[in-house]
DNA sequence: ATAGGGTTAG
């Protein structure tokens, strides 16, 4: 008997310590023992193969053992699952339940609704949620925590909340369920809220210190919410309380993921990278991305090739992520680099980084490029064929973006919402009205679908462009869910082009009262007043925006000349080292052009500078100079002004596209000046702006000034 | 046999 319980402790201490070679020994003595049918063992050896990865020895003790206790069948369950098999962890619960008599108890139930979080089958939770109330089991700690992370993680946060309230006896785990729950699904303020919570149970009859898993949660709501106060508090509660980074590098990676998610605190971010010993590839993504995503680009790739050398393996959520960063900024030489890199490791292979490389060249305007990309994608999933149809609608190509559409459906790739979005919005980028109705009634009679605002949005963007504004109105009125702040500034700008204050004043009120920090609101009802010469609710509306201590948003464009990114600033922006001579160059081009085409700068109907409708046509013209997107176009012919004269002005030579990307939507008087330009300097100019590209050739531009 | 944490393409 001693003998027995002696090799069931080294087991599980073979187990403890994925301790293969000792636990293949001991297996060999307790057969020579005469041990070879005692359950407890048996179990005990499941457990260590399971642990040590070894699923298949794990199986034959199992199918060997001539009695199975719930311990024997849940040992094996959890072992799959550890291992990444949670479909056949949910097999053999049904298995359990069918060829043995064996009854489920709360460890087997809480595996199995863990198994059907990873594989995403929410629909079998629930009968399990089920099965565990029948069962008596759902006041158990073990299965209450479960279901707080099965619910919360599959978008059901609210049932999340409900099981968390009606568990009696909650431990640690159960409140860190619950905070990473709210963390998981975006409700930082919520889960900072919970953790307050907890605390205050320290006075009353729980007592629980917060630890690793707190920590990470907390930082990771932190992170989502900006709050850069709170996330250093909870830093320095970690310092306080001992809880060091050094050991853990999941906590290491939300610690530097907060820092850079509050972007003014990179350096801070930075400070936590630089002192960690060793640095994993997810930690190696986050501060690359951080960087790129601040404009840091020069840094980014200084960090990407230290990375890339520092011999850490890179997986295909890496790479996709790094490319993704530079689709954003529309950074193609970067891109490529990147795209180089992901060929000379097994990770480029991963359908997820082919996708983002297809979405990058689309972003970049290289539409060949991606294409080819596209065609070489070996496995094509929805996602390719989404990152097709977004490209193909942002450039205006909506009848070739329907057509991928049905080919995708041709092909037997079932559409999903955001597929559709993809499609509703290059309908909406195109003018394509009844095409956009026809898909839109399609999303909506699709019982496995339910559109989401961004449908309704597309919807209302496209009525309103065809001048449909009431119909526009109506739809929004009849939504199923609340309309979003992006439905309401989808109509308010549809008002703005028809120059409709009566409804433009209702969605415009609507959306200061529900996103009254968001300057674009104030900018976009205050121009409509106006345009429409009502002055005096134009600076009513200015006001209430300086009140509020709100900016208008930094306009940034920039420009890639050679292998180097230029960005620029609105507003009179004369950092950059040859500012003076851009200027020249501008004034130069506006000069030809108002002789040859009449050219008056600030007279576009849509100008974005309403206010300048009393200034005289001189400051006029310099105000608008100072765009961003003009400096960067100046820029480019500035740097490509000698090589033109060297090469002869209009030679037959096929000429170089320039290419220019904006953070906000390009202003009316700079899509005028770049239709004037494009002729005059007889160049193709690609502009793309936060909502689409803009194809300027010959005077006209593809977006046929729908934008 | 005992739940929980960071990156992730459209």
């Amino acid at each position: 008997m001693e003998r027995r319980k002696m090799i069931a402790d080294m087991l599980r201490a073979s187990a403890a310590s994925s301790a293969i070679h000792g636990g293949a020994q001991l297996h060999g003595a307790l057969l020579k023992l005469g041990f070879g049918s005692d359950t407890m063992l048996g179990n005990n050896l499941i457990d260590m193969y399971a642990k040590c990865g070894e699923l298949r020895m794990a199986g034959e003790v199992f199918g060997g053992m001539p009695e199975r206790n719930v311990v024997s069948w849940t040992a094996l369950m959890v072992g799959f699952l550890r291992h990444g098999d949670a479909r056949e962890c949910l097999r053999l619960l049904g298995a359990m339940r069918s060829l043995s008599d064996v009854a489920p108890n709360e460890f087997t139930l809480s595996a199995s609704l863990k198994a059907c979080g990873v594989v995403g089958d929410m629909a079998a939770g629930v009968w399990i949620h089920g099965a565990c109330v029948r069962a008596g089991f759902e006041g158990h700690h073990v299965v209450a925590n479960s279901l707080v992370l099965l619910y919360s993680k599959g978008g059901r946060i609210g049932d999340a909340r409900r099981v968390f309230d009606g568990t009696v006896f909650r431990n640690l785990v159960t409140w860190n369920a619950m905070i990473s729950g709210y963390a998981h699904a975006g409700h930082g303020r919520d889960s900072l809220l919970v953790f307050r919570e907890m605390q205050q149970r320290r006075q009353e009859e729980e007592d629980h210190q917060p630890d690793e898993f707190t920590f990470a949660s907390l930082l990771k709501a932190c992170g989502s919410l900006g709050a850069a106060r709170e996330g250093a508090q909870v830093h320095a509660a970690m310092v306080i309380r001992g809880v060091s980074t050094a050991s853990n590098a999941i906590l290491a990676g939300a610690l530097l993921d907060m820092y850079v998610k509050c972007r003014c605190l990179l350096p801070m971010a930075m400070q936590v990278f630089n002192r960690l010993e060793q640095k994993n590839a997810i930690q190696w993504t986050t501060v690359i991305v951080g960087h790129a995503q601040e404009g840091q680009v020069k840094e980014a790739m200084e960090l990407f090739g230290r990375f890339w050398s520092s011999g850490v393996r890179a997986d295909g959520h890496v790479l996709s992520s790094v490319v993704g960063v530079f689709a954003d900024f529309a950074l193609v030489e970067q891109g490529r680099q990147v795209h180089c890199y992901t060929v000379k490791t097994p990770a480029g292979l991963d359908v997820s980084v082919a996708n983002s490389l297809i979405d990058m060249y689309h972003k970049c305007g290289l539409t060949d490029e991606a294409a080819r990309r596209f065609r070489e994608v070996p496995a094509r999933n929805v996602v390719s064929w989404t990152a097709m149809i977004n490209g193909l609608g942002k450039h205006g190509h909506g009848q070739e973006a329907i057509h991928m559409f049905e080919e995708m459906r041709a092909e037997g790739v079932e559409p999903d919402e955001v597929a559709y979005l993809a499609l509703l919005s290059a309908c909406s980028h195109s003018g394509l009205v009844e095409e956009c109705r026809r898909y839109f009634s399609a999303i909506r009679h699709d019982r496995r679908l339910r559109p989401r605002a961004e449908h309704y949005a597309c919807m209302v963007d496209l009525l309103g462009r065809a001048g449909e504004l009431s119909e526009a109105k109506d739809l929004v009125a009849t939504m199923p869910m609340a309309p979003t702040v992006g439905v309401w500034q989808t109509l308010l700008s549809a008002c703005r082009v028809h120059k409709n204050v009566t409804v433009g004043r209702e969605a415009g009120e609507t959306l200061l009262a529900i996103d009254g920090d968001n300057p674009v609101n104030y900018v976009m009802l205050s121009n409509i007043f106006a345009e429409a010469g009502d002055w005096r609710e134009c600076q009513r509306v200015r006001g209430a925006m300086r009140r509020r201590g709100l900016r208008k948003q930094g306009g940034c464009s920039w420009v890639e000349v050679g292998k180097e990114a230029h960005f620029f600033y609105g507003g009179g922006d004369d950092s950059h080292p040859r500012a003076a001579d851009i200027c020249c160059v501008l004034r130069d081009v506006e000069r030809t052009m108002r002789e040859r085409l009449g050219y008056s700068p600030g007279s576009s109907s849509s100008s974005s500078e309403a206010a300048l409708h009393d200034v005289d046509e001189e400051s006029r013209a310099e105000s608008l100079r100072a765009h961003s997107e003009r400096l960067a176009v100046g820029l480019w012919l500035l740097l490509h002004h000698d090589h033109d004269h060297g090469e002869g002005m209009g030679g037959t030579k096929r000429k170089e596209v320039i290419r220019v990307y904006k953070n906000l939507r390009v202003c009316g008087d700079c899509h005028e000046f770049f239709k004037g330009l494009s002729s005059v300097v007889g160049r193709v100019l690609v502009v793309r702006d936060a909502n689409r590209f803009h194809r300027f050739e010959d005077g006209v531009c593809s977006c046929k000034d729908y934008w």
